[in-house]
DNA sequence: TGTACATCAGTGAACGCGCGTTCACTGATGTAC
DNA sequence: TGTACATCAGTGAACGCGCGTTCACTGATGTAC
């Protein structure tokens, strides 16, 4: 096995470890010990793959987002001719089984912050602004009088929405609330706002 | 003066140094060093007032709420009759006002989580769900014919896809966003989903 | 009013723990000749 | 193919820092008589 190879799957192994912890106990449980014991290294090792833990994050967070993006994916291909109204609907739900699904993975997207003097990195700012596009098209069918840059808005407003329904529903500040209860808000907020748009 | 007397000032002082720390700084900056120093006690006469800084923050937390719902009863109070409608729209925009001209208070109350052995008090939750009060009165108005329970999903819905704009707005993960924007996407998002909803 | 005593607020040095990152050292891998 | 050497991945003990909380001690306040 070559040098880049090692590495290469030293990478990977860390990346899983991170990934598998975060998911089970949430960003705030990964240590540098942890990690190195989990994917069979030195504790030192993670510094010749990674700069710093911050790194190996923004990579997992990454690979969450690919998760949604591709989890949103399969709504635009859904079976069957789903209305472009029914289709927004759906990414919301989507959004919301995700989240319950992975709820530390999908937490740690919006706790885990970058030290002041650390610039996210702009590919993960494009792959966030990606998951846009999954919104847009719908809309586009819906509204397309209106000037892309509303529709834009619209999508902001809507996935905005839809995510604060997830984000106050799952961490029960208000008390517990089903997935039933969740999904309810989500479809009620979508399409009463879909139908008063028009 | 009585030590009762001035065992309440320093609780005053410690609550205010915090607040301002916070407000300053954020949740991350607040230590019990500082807060020492600003209130000008000795660091072990902190745990005299409270049990530990989480008690305090929680007081704060508790006085950040009371700020919120003292703008959203004004709303309520407005001069000249402003529809149901009207006054839900108002609710959210005082919202964003209060997250925007109070940043890190506001943030505070949803990044601070008690560790897992301490107990959210019974206090702090009510006066947490006394807030949608504001909410239900004019949902009252509007949907008469509905039963409460119903409304008060769609004041959760409503609340929760209003916070959503103004979390993800405000963090500027999705790029800088101007106050006119963040607003522009309340006002549709609420006066669509009250459309739609009839 | 005065005296003896108890209480407890007030103090800040020290404790205790956690944890990301560094660094001097080693040995395996790869290269030059 | 063989030898000498350079490179750098790999190692884990140690560094360095931060910081909430405790604790033995003090002295001011309040009480009993």
């Amino acid at each position: 096995m070559t040098v880049d190879e090692r590495r290469g799957r030293l990478r990977e192994a860390l990346i899983e470890a991170a990934e598998a912890r975060i998911g089970r106990d949430g960003l705030a449980a990964l240590k540098a010990r942890d990690l190195a014991r989990d994917a069979g290294c030195a504790l030192g090792a993670i510094y010749n793959v990674f700069p710093d833990l911050d790194a190996l994050i923004m990579t997992v967070k990454s690979r969450t987002l690919a998760a949604i993006d591709a989890a949103m994916s399969e709504v635009g291909q859904s079976p069957g001719a789903l209305s472009p109204y029914e289709r927004l609907e759906k990414l919301g739900l989507t959004y919301l089984d995700f989240a319950m699904h992975q709820p530390r993975l999908w937490r740690c997207l919006f706790e885990h912050r970058l030290p002041d003097d650390y610039e996210v990195p702009a590919w993960y700012n494009e792959q966030l602004t990606d998951l846009f596009r999954h919104l847009m098209l719908p809309l586009g069918e819906l509204f397309p009088a209106r000037a892309a840059a509303e529709r834009n808005e619209m999508a902001q407003a809507l996935f905005a929405g839809v995510h604060g329904i997830v984000a106050l529903g799952l961490d029960g500040k208000l008390g517990a609330v089903t997935h039933e209860i969740i999904a309810w808000r989500i479809r009620f907020l979508v399409s009463s706002a879909l139908e008063g748009a028009r």
